[in-house]
DNA sequence: AATTGCTAAGTTTTT
DNA sequence: CTTAGCAATT
């Protein structure tokens, strides 16, 4: 039986109320991630078959640990013959959608072996269309259409505001894009949602299957999601009802990536009947930072009002700088970070810096590095990005699926097989020419004979590699290990060789290969068993295609201070953050203005600040390096926010451990600074 | 085919 | 200031 004694009254409710729509407010480290799970061994308690539940997250990570915590909270399985329980489905959305599509994408016209596209191979085909159509003088950033088509395709009815001129570029482009993936039967991110709501519109008896399978749905981080998402989950549950959506509107940050608060405030349209539970007694921070923060966020309109509190007590105010700029603050923040450790015994992992911008990041890393401090950035370039990584997952795609032109694109001439820029255009103009895929082009006799003899062969051969080991990875007997076959394949065309030729650090070179070996190693899944290695590496491609920052941390758990945006730190909690920065045009950002965005950027500085659990320092400075020019800079207009009892100023109190004036013309101070 | 040099731009980034 | 992307050059 679930341990209901250990939940406070509210996280009780939430629990206990399993029947129809629920909304659970919950603010900020009040206990979420336990509220769920406890809510999901209680269902099975109460006799729901496990089977019949369906949790979605938004983050791989997130997923984990929730199924992490509920499988050690679910009865055992018992050791008779009894065949073993089904497990509750617990998944990102986009996950569930592959696992729907893999089963059923024929339906609408691709193949299984559908490739998933990301972000870098989104925005190779997006240039290639571009590049394409031509458009005049004018210049168009694939990364802006690909913003513009991604808020279309995830926006309600297609509509959304903005520059109709681009808003009817993007729609043109939609089309040719579009049918640029599909030509190479391949989808992106946006797809796996977009599609799986097709195939329910056009094939109901899947969707009828999904509704009698996930008969208890729940949703985290719920003020997230984007109309496409909520569409999908509305229509797994607008029968049953059995709708339970956890989040906080006031943590909702990435409405610049078409999440709809408005899915969490609007609740009752579609579920009139939604009993609302708050959780606000928060198990993280002070008072003092918990009173900051509600003063902060009290400042916005349009939100479920929430009050947190804790039991904690008070704690310590909250510390502010003032620094002459972003040099002082780094140093500062550094050697208060060492003196934490040393005088404190505060070791690093226990610190954590917070900023908006990852530039940001930049002097801090050189400060820290000065005072010996151990680091650890998240975000940023990933391992991923690496172009031998993307080379050989380029590899591993073209073999799975050869239509996917980007990925065979990539690989073409890498290294160099005597297939020129000039040779791959030509295939290329081929394969729209006969919208095809470019593999069916190189394929084509008829367009093997326009090329000269020499190239001709380069190209027979280079179909030669695909078409064998695309074969070599259906066979179902034999014993091919992914992790050798890949080994020797690289060795094979070279590969290796060719990253030492380019490098001229041997050390480099090593490094980069190292960086290869170590991802083949994981090849052969684990967690995961079918007869082709097909099959397996599809699995494989999946899970590092949607789960990109999986192993990013193993790091973690060494002592290290953490360096993180604002918008990477929600769900995390630190026991002493610094929130650096906090200037006009960095927080709010400056393109917040134009956007009519403020109140996200404050639910961001809302985020950051509940972050902390037991210290809190804030710093803004006077004047920043901006792309490489000394620039004057304003204290946020946050900071006049927070209420004046909570903060002290750090800068006078080094000077004068006690003064009782200290709040007011710390106060004055920044006032004069802002007029100044 | 590869290297060099110029120009332009420069939030946030769960999948 | 940095860096990515592209053109022009060897």
């Amino acid at each position: 039986m679930v341990n209901l004694a250990s939940l406070n009254p509210q996280q009780r409710h939430a629990v206990e109320t399993t029947e129809g729509p629920v909304l659970i407010l919950a603010g900020a480290g009040t206990g979420k991630t336990r509220v769920i799970t406890c809510r999901i061994a209680h269902l099975v308690a109460k006799g729901v078959s496990p089977g019949d539940i369906l949790a979605v997250t938004f983050t791989n990570k997130a997923s984990r640990e929730m199924q992490e915590r509920v499988r050690t909270m679910l009865p055992r399985p018992r050791r008779d013959g009894d065949a073993p329980p089904e497990r509750p489905t617990i998944s990102t959305f986009h996950s569930l959608c592959v696992r729907i599509l893999r089963l059923h994408i024929e339906k609408l016209g691709y193949k299984r072996n559908f490739t998933i596209y990301s972000d870098g191979e989104q925005m190779s085909a997006m240039k290639k269309v571009l590049s394409s159509i031509k458009i005049g003088a004018e210049k168009t950033d694939a990364r802006e259409m690909l913003s513009l088509l991604s808020r279309i395709k995830n926006s309600k009815d297609g509509q959304i505001s903005g520059d109709p001129n681009l808003i009817a570029l993007a729609q043109h482009l939609r089309i040719k894009y579009e049918s640029s993936l599909r030509a190479c039967n391949a989808v992106d991110f946006d797809d796996l949602l977009l599609l799986t709501l097709r195939l329910f519109k056009e094939h109901p008896e899947s969707l009828e299957a999904c509704r009698e399978k996930y008969r208890y749905v729940m949703v985290d981080e719920y003020q997230d999601t984007n109309a496409a998402q909520f569409q999908l989950v509305h229509s797994i549950t607008s029968e049953h009802r059995n709708f339970c959506v956890v989040g906080d509107d006031d943590q909702s940050i990435y409405g610049w990536r078409g999440a709809e608060v408005a899915n969490l405030l609007d609740l009752e349209k579609f579920y009139p009947e939604v009993k609302v539970v708050k959780l606000e007694q928060n198990y993280r921070s002070t008072n003092v930072i918990l009173r900051a923060a509600n003063a902060v966020i009290k400042n916005n309109p349009r939100r479920r009002p929430k009050q947190l509190w804790s039991k904690q007590g008070d704690g310590l105010l909250i510390q502010l700088h003032t620094f002459k700029d972003d040099e002082e603050e780094a140093r500062v923040i550094a050697e208060e970070i060492e003196a934490n450790r040393t005088m404190r015994g505060i070791p690093w992992n226990e610190q954590a810096i917070l900023f908006r911008t990852n530039i940001q990041a930049r002097p801090l890393e050189m400060a820290l590095r000065k005072e010996g401090i151990r680091y650890h950035l998240i975000g940023g370039q990933g391992f991923f990005d690496r172009r031998e990584i993307k080379d050989f997952i380029s590899y591993l795609k073209a073999f799975l699926n050869p239509h996917d032109d980007i990925s065979l694109l990539r690989i073409a001439n890498t290294p160099a097989r005597g297939l020129s820029d000039v040779t791959m255009e030509r295939l290329l103009a081929a394969s729209s020419e006969r919208k095809c895929s470019v593999y069916s082009a190189l394929k084509n006799p008829l367009v093997q004979i326009s090329f000269q003899e020499r190239t001709r062969e380069s190209i027979m051969a280079f179909q030669k590699l695909l078409e064998t080991n695309h074969n070599a990875l259906q066979q179902e007997e034999g014993t091919l290990r992914l992790n050798d076959w890949a080994d020797q394949l690289m060795g094979k065309i070279g590969y290796y060789e060719e990253i030492r030729r380019s490098e001229k650090e041997a050390a480099a070179a090593d490094s980069r290969i190292r960086n290869l070996k170590e991802m083949m190693v994981d090849l052969e899944p684990s967690d995961y068993y079918a007869p082709t290695p097909a099959e397996r590496l599809t699995y494989y491609l999946e899970q590092i295609t949607l789960d990109a920052d999986r192993s990013e941390e193993k790091e973690v758990a060494e002592n290290a201070v953490t360096l993180i945006t604002m918008h990477s730190c929600k769900g995390l909690e630190f026991p002493h953050a610094f929130v650096v920065g906090l200037e006009e045009g960095l927080l709010p950002h400056s393109r917040s203005k134009v956007e009519g965005t403020l109140d996200e950027e404050r639910r961001l500085f809302y985020v950051a600040l509940t972050r902390a659990m037991k210290t809190l320092t804030l710093s803004y400075c006077l004047g920043r390096r901006k792309y490489g020019q000394p620039t004057p800079a304003h204290p946020s207009q946050f900071l006049k926010e927070l209420p004046p009892e909570c903060i002290e100023d750090a800068d006078a109190k080094a000077k004068k451990p006690v003064d009782v004036g200290t709040g007011k013309s710390l106060f004055a101070n920044m006032r004069s600074a802002i007029n100044g």
